[in-house]
DNA sequence: GGACCTTTGAAGTTC
DNA sequence: GAACTTCAAAGGTCC
C-alpha cells in the first residue's frame, strides 16, 4: 500500500496538493508568510480535515449557504472556501488541529504500516469487531477465511440494516431484503459459479438474537445460480451491466438487469461485468461521500474526492483499519463467490475485446503519471516524503 | 453518450 | 522486485 510505506510522506504529498489553496482566508496569509512551512502545511491540512467536523460541531452557527456561497474562483479546492467561510465565524479547526493535527499526523504514517500489519493478526482468527457508529454492518464469522472459526457466541450484528449489502451496508442494497419486490431473474450466469454449486454458504449471517432468520434460507447459494445473485442470495456489489454504469432502478449497485424496453431492444443478454471489489479508500468514499455533499453542498466529485482523501490521510490508525479489514473481508468474499475472476478481467483490452459493439473504449487522458514527469514528483514524494528523497525512484528525484 | 476529473488502494503488467 | 498501469465509486463537466 503506497500510502503506507513511507512514514510521514503523506502528508507531504497532500501539501502537494494544498498549496493550490494559497489564496484562501486566514490560512492562505499564514501560509503566505511562513512560505508554506510545514506546520502551516499541517494547519491546513487539518482544518480541511475536519471542515466536516467544524460543520457538526457549530451547525448552529453556519448555515449550509453561508459554505456554498463561498465558492472560490481563485483556487481549484472549493473545500478551503468552505472552510474559510466557516471559519470566518469560529474556527474550530485550529483547536483540533493543535490536538489532533501536529501530534498525531506524523505518527499515524508512521505507524500506519505497522499497525495494518497487525491488523490481520488479531482479526484473522475471529470476527470483525469494531463497531462504527457510521457505518453499521453485519458483523460476519470467517467463512471466508481459512480455518475461520464460526464462533456463534460471536456471531452478532452490531446493527442490522435491512437491505443492505453485509460487507457494503452503506449501499441501499433493497435485494438484501428478503421481501424486495424485484429480485432480478434474468442475469446471467456467469461462468465458474457452478463450481460453488455445493457450497452452502447460506447462514452466514445472524441476528442480535443469535437466531437465524427464516431469511437465511435466500442466502442459499443455488437461488444465484438461478437468478444471477451470488451464493448469498445477495446482489453482490461487484457485478455491473457492463455499460459499466449502475442503474439504480434495476439494480442496486450490481446486479445488471436491462429495462424492459431495453431487454426488447438487446437481442442478445450481456454477461454482467463483475467489478473489483471495493478497496478501504473506496469503502471510506462510499460512506463520507453523502456527509461530505451534505456539508458542503458540492456534488462534483472530483471535489468531494479530494476532501475525501485529506480525511482519510487524517484519520486515526484505528478508523483506517476498519476499512482495510473491511475491505479484506469484501477482497475475500470476492474471492469466495468469483474464484476464477481476475481483475485483468476488467481491464481495458479485456473490455475492448469483449465489447459488444467492438467498440473502442477511449482510454482516459494519458496521464502523465507524476513519478515519471520531473516536474511534478508527486508520487515518489508522497510516498517517501521530501526527507528521503534517496528513497525516490530517479525521475522524481 | 461517454471520457474526464479526483482520490487511494489493490492487482495486473512491464521491465 | 520495482515501477508502472488500470480499475474500483461518483456526479458534474465537457466534447
Amino acid at each position: 500500500m503506497p500510502q503506507l510505506n513511507g512514514g510521514g510522506g503523506d502528508d507531504l504529498g497532500a501539501n502537494d496538493e494544498m498549496i493550490a489553496f494559497k489564496h484562501e482566508g486566514d490560512h492562505e496569509e499564514k501560509i503566505r508568510e511562513s512560505a508554506y512551512t510545514e506546520s502551516d502545511l499541517a494547519d491546513l491540512k487539518s482544518s480541511l480535515v475536519n471542515e466536516s467536523e467544524i460543520s457538526q460541531n457549530s451547525n448552529s452557527a453556519v448555515s449550509p449557504r453561508q459554505r456554498i456561497q463561498v465558492k472560490c474562483t481563485l483556487c481549484v479546492c472549493v473545500c478551503v472556501c468552505v472552510c474559510v467561510c466557516v471559519r470566518g465565524i469560529k474556527c474550530v479547526c485550529d483547536e483540533q488541529v493543535i490536538r489532533r493535527g501536529q501530534q498525531e499526523d506524523q505518527r499515524i504514517y508512521t505507524d500506519k504500516r505497522e499497525h495494518l500489519d497487525d491488523v490481520p493478526k488479531h482479526q484473522d482468527g475471529g470476527m470483525y469487531k469494531a463497531s462504527y457508529s457510521g457505518y453499521p454492518f453485519l458483523m460476519l464469522p470467517e467463512p471466508y477465511l481459512p480455518n475461520g472459526p464460526v464462533s456463534p457466541s460471536s456471531n452478532k450484528v452490531s446493527v442490522v440494516q435491512q437491505g443492505m449489502h453485509p460487507l457494503t451496508p452503506l449501499l441501499p442494497y433493497d435485494h438484501f431484503n428478503p421481501s424486495a419486490p424485484h429480485i432480478p431473474t434474468d442475469v446471467s450466469q456467469k461462468p465458474g459459479v457452478h463450481r460453488h454449486q455445493s457450497q452452502e454458504i447460506s447462514g452466514f449471517y445472524q441476528l442480535p438474537q443469535g437466531q437465524i432468520t427464516p431469511s437465511m434460507n435466500w442466502f442459499s447459494h443455488s437461488l444465484m445460480l438461478q437468478s444471477g445473485m451470488h451464493p448469498t442470495g445477495i446482489p453482490h456489489p461487484a457485478i455491473m451491466p457492463p455499460s459499466g454504469k449502475q442503474e439504480h432502478d434495476q439494480f442496486d449497485r450490481n446486479i445488471y438487469v436491462k429495462s424492459h424496453p431495453e431487454a426488447k431492444r438487446e437481442k442478445e443478454p450481456k454477461k454482467p461485468v463483475i467489478k473489483k471489489p471495493l478497496n478501504a479508500f473506496m469503502l471510506y468514499m462510499k460512506e463520507m461521500r453523502a456527509k461530505v455533499i451534505a456539508e458542503c453542498t458540492l456534488k462534483e466529485s472530483a471535489a468531494i474526492n479530494q476532501i475525501l482523501g485529506r480525511r482519510w490521510h487524517a484519520l486515526t490508525r484505528e478508523e483506517q483499519a476498519k476499512y482495510y479489514d473491511l475491505a479484506r473481508k469484501e477482497r475475500q468474499l470476492h474471492m469466495q463467490l468469483y474464484p476464477s475472476w481476475s481483475a485483468r478481467d476488467n481491464y481495458r483490452d479485456h473490455v475492448l475485446l469483449s465489447s459488444p459493439q467492438g467498440k473502442k473504449k477511449r482510454r482516459k487522458r494519458d496521464k502523465q503519471d507524476s513519478s515519471t514527469d520531473p516536474g511534478s514528483p508527486k508520487k515518489c514524494r508522497a510516498r517517501f516524503g521530501l526527507n528521503q528523497q534517496t528513497d525516490w525512484c530517479g525521475p522524481c528525484r
